[in-house]
DNA sequence: CGAATGACCAAGC
DNA sequence: GGCTTGGCCATTC
């Protein structure tokens, strides 16, 4: 396979699979432990091409909301279906409470 | 190699 | 709180 297969991509994986279920983590978030405070829509990118061992419904945007900017409605839809199976309480109006289940486990803590 | 493309973000109204 | 604007960066064409 072509894609994914850069450094930073790879990187960005490795980061995203040390997200445990059950809780979430931002693009910029990513991105600014990566170094790179302003690339959180490459890490975007690099989702979108998440191979199949990446959970990618982990990681959200800063607002706590699904990211949905074209995108296919059932993909997002899938999305938040995957956090709720894994006891992510979304609000009224469609929101992750980060201060609840943002993961921060890469800095030492 | 220059130009376009985003599953983004912070700041300003 | 919501909407708009400008900027960032790696990948693609």
């Amino acid at each position: 396979m072509g894609w994914a297969d850069t450094a930073f991509f790879a990187r960005v994986y490795a980061l995203v699979r040390q997200v445990p279920a059950g809780r979430v983590v931002t693009y910029g978030q990513i991105a600014g432990y990566l170094g790179h405070p302003q690339a959180a829509r490459t890490v975007g990118w690099a989702m979108r091409a998440a191979p199949d061992d990446v959970p990618w419904q982990r990681v959200i945007n800063s607002q706590g909301r699904i990211s949905a900017t074209g995108r296919a409605p059932d993909d997002a839809a899938l999305q938040r279906a995957m956090l709720e199976s894994e006891g992510v309480v979304f609000s009224r109006d469609g929101r992750v409470d980060l201060r609840v289940y943002r993961w921060e486990g890469f800095y030492s803590d």
